[in-house]
DNA sequence: TCCTACAATGGACTTCGTCTAAGTCAAACA
DNA sequence: TGTTTGACTTAGACGAAGTCCATTGTAGGA
């Protein structure tokens, strides 16, 4: 994580505490927080740190392509700072919990033109739906 | 569309006039209005119906089935009446126009056994992304 | 060290939606 | 047809998630 502390002093960013610590809040594989999440941990490192900075840094990190915005149900939005390999995402539908998936085959290419409506279409958000294995069982 | 008031008489619905009138705005292809698009329109066909009423309604209409939630961005749900034909959707990036599409493959085959961390994966949502025709020429 | 433009703060505000208590009415039944 | 009753509707309070803004603080350059 700290390539992306140096990628975005790269890129003029001006490099402040509480900036360091939701970066380093967001780090890992299929970490998918919330805005309130990022902020109550980054509590515990700079306990000072307010609502809207979380929301500031989340948002500038996501205009920069550092991380991106998943929407899997109507609740906040997560975060997910795997934004380096496309993916999509599989979401329990009882308790939430959400895996970074990486489907074969093309999607884009499965849409044909007739449906297209002369839309230049460049992207596709895939959501799969299911049941977790501890969810699944109970 | 009287289709569907007869079919939720028959389910035990009690008929009244606000449900009709929720009813009768939901009617057509590419419909995705909001809960509120929805009031505006049931207003001036019934002054008196009340937001909770028309939020109640749908709720109700969807987990029937006859009406599906669309969450296309952060902002405001909306309601589809297109729920018999499975489908996804095309959503402009800029103005937000919304179509029902129909891509080709199957999406659920695509996402393979090492991929599915042990969930019983049930469904796919895939919303693809371009600009309409109106937004890529200005 | 000082300056200044950029960043952080906290609280008010907005939007979208849910809940509640009280009033109303569709439809079953006599 | 008139009565009755519990489901339906209403208005407004409430809540969660997120944005805005005026003020205060500070990173980094001269």
């Amino acid at each position: 994580m700290s390539d992306l502390l140096e990628r975005l002093r790269g890129r003029g960013w001006r490099m402040t505490a509480q900036r360091r610590v939701v970066a380093e809040v967001l780090n890992g594989e299929h970490v998918h927080l919330t805005a309130d999440e990022v902020h109550a941990r980054a509590v515990t490192k700079l306990p000072e740190i307010s609502r809207a900075t979380v929301y500031n840094t989340l948002g500038e990190l996501v205009s920069l392509g550092e991380v991106l915005e998943v929407t899997t149900d109507r609740r906040a939005k997560r975060y997910d700072p795997n934004a380096h390999r496309p993916h999509h995402h599989l979401v329990c539908a009882r308790c939430g919990a959400i895996r970074d998936v990486h489907p074969m085959g093309n999607p884009l290419a499965d849409l044909p033109d007739s449906e297209r409506f002369g839309f230049t279409v460049s992207d596709v958000e895939m959501t799969y739906r299911g049941l977790c294995p501890e969810c699944a069982s109970a």
